[in-house]
Formats: C-alpha cells, sequence, structure tokens
DNA sequence: AAAATTGTATGATAATATGCATACAATCTC
DNA sequence: GAGATTGTATGCATATTATCATACAATTTT
C-alpha cells in the first residue's frame, strides 16, 4: 500500500518529488505489481496540486515503465515488478543531508537519531 | 574536501542538485568548517553551468547556515551553530523535518537513525 | 441506457529556472 | 599601486513548471 504522498518546498518540482516517492513506493514493494494506485483526482484533490501536475508525474513513472495507465479503469503497477536499487546508498545520502542541516541547528547526531526513534514508535503524523 | 560535482538530468534544478550535494558533504564531514568551497567560477566553468545558477546554489547554503560567502576571499564552510535556547524543542522541530525528508526519499525513520548512528561513529545497540 | 468515474487533452497565464552578457565591489597578489 | 581573483548584481531571452478552466474518451456502475 501506498503510504501518504507529502510534498515539501524545497525546490524540486511536485511532479518529480511525485515521482520519485511513488517511484520508492513500488521499488520497496510497498506497492506490488497489478496494483492499483490512487486515483490522478485523488492524488490531486488531497496534495492541493492541479490534475495536470499529476498526469505529469504518473506520465513519467509510465515513461520508465513503472506503471501502466489505463483509460477509465485507472492506473497500476506494471507487471515485471522492476528490480529494486540498492537502496544503502540513497540512506546514506539522505542520511549525510540530514547531517549537515544538524550541524547548521547545532544539534548532534546522536540526539537526532533519539528523536527520530521516538517518533518512529508512534504513528505517523 | 568536496568530491565531485555531478548534474543529473532528473528535474531536479541544477541549483538543488548542487546546493544537496555540497549540503551532504558538508554534513559527511568531507569538507569541514572553515575549509574553502570551490570558487562559484569553478564550478560554473568545470560544470558548464551559469554563474548565477551557482549563485543560487551557494546563496541558499548561507541561507541554511551552511557556507559564509566573503567578497573577493571566497566561500567557506560555516563554523558549527551555537547550541539552540530551547534545546529539546529544537531537536524535535528538527526530527519533524527531518522525518518528512525520509518519508518523502521513501528512508524509514530507523533506516535513517541507523544511518546517523553510523555517521557520528557509534556502533548500533 | 444513463450516470459516474477515470484517464487524456488543450489553451491561457504566471512564476521559476537557466543561460548569456556585462558590470561593480571587495580582497588578494605582485 | 596595478592587476588578478572572487563574490555580487543586473537585464534580457528562453524553456520549464504550475495553475485554472474546460472538454473529450474509455470504462465501470447503477
Amino acid at each position: 500500500m501506498l503510504g501518504a504522498l507529502t510534498l515539501q518546498d524545497n525546490g524540486v518540482p511536485i511532479y518529480v518529488q511525485l515521482r520519485d516517492q511513488i517511484a520508492a513506493a513500488i521499488g520497496r514493494g510497498d506497492l506490488a505489481p497489478g496494483a492499483r494506485l490512487p486515483t490522478m483526482r485523488e492524488v490531486a484533490v488531497t496534495l492541493a496540486v492541479d490534475l495536470n501536475t499529476v498526469q505529469r508525474a504518473y506520465a513519467a513513472l509510465e515513461e520508465d515503465g513503472l506503471v501502466t495507465m489505463v483509460q477509465g479503469r485507472g492506473s497500476f503497477v506494471a507487471d515485471p515488478a522492476p528490480p529494486a536499487r540498492s537502496r544503502s546508498a540513497e540512506i546514506r545520502t539522505l542520511a549525510a543531508k540530514v547531517a549537515a542541516q544538524a550541524q547548521a541547528a547545532g544539534v548532534s547526531l546522536d540526539e537526532l537519531a533519539e528523536a527520530l526513534r521516538h517518533l518512529s514508535g508512534r504513528a505517523a503524523p
């Protein structure tokens, strides 16, 4: 199942954020082959984003062979599940980026890791 | 030392890619506080990118408190920020922001916390 | 068959990103 | 002091991104 999509105001285009989050969910196995994606209009409404923007994201996913779209039916995870990419490097990249923010905020990595552990113990906000 | 900066044609704005890569290098410790960043013109030339674009990336890094720019001298990694006033609240705020980024990247908080502990030089519990 | 749902498409508009050229200001080097 | 280096700034042109509005086409539901 696809976790909640979220948008950030960090300069990355909205359609890229959507594409990458959905691609990550598929690669992670949260969305199995054949599973139905949320309706473009659903995504557009819940995220307060234009339908064209969602369409662009879905089209990019289809371009990458991750998703197939059928008019009148919906959009689905493509059948041959693409091999899950190695995530360790991606995680390390994120960790480094986060570490920079922590340093800028004067927070040690241990303190941040501890706070994250507490956050992960609760339900997703 | 800053590893080679690379640009990808994945829809992410160039200045965002530069900002994130340099921020990651700082957080990773590859660029220590006080270390000099490559000249804006150096980056612009070697990556075949406009000077304005590099400037935008550097300005964003300064905005985030990661870099300080001095006219005529160059740009340098900022000294770590002094401890915040209400420390626990500050940490929680940062953790929440970071949690959003992790979700956007398809990385669980546990994975991120683990990577952060690794970065800080400690073994996992 | 009719209505609702869902993907597909278009045109207009505003904001943003990038490149190109040029110039100024502060600092360093000689 | 003169020249080179480096950050800072501007104006213009073009492409990309996002929104709004509207409409059509294929499929499902009633």
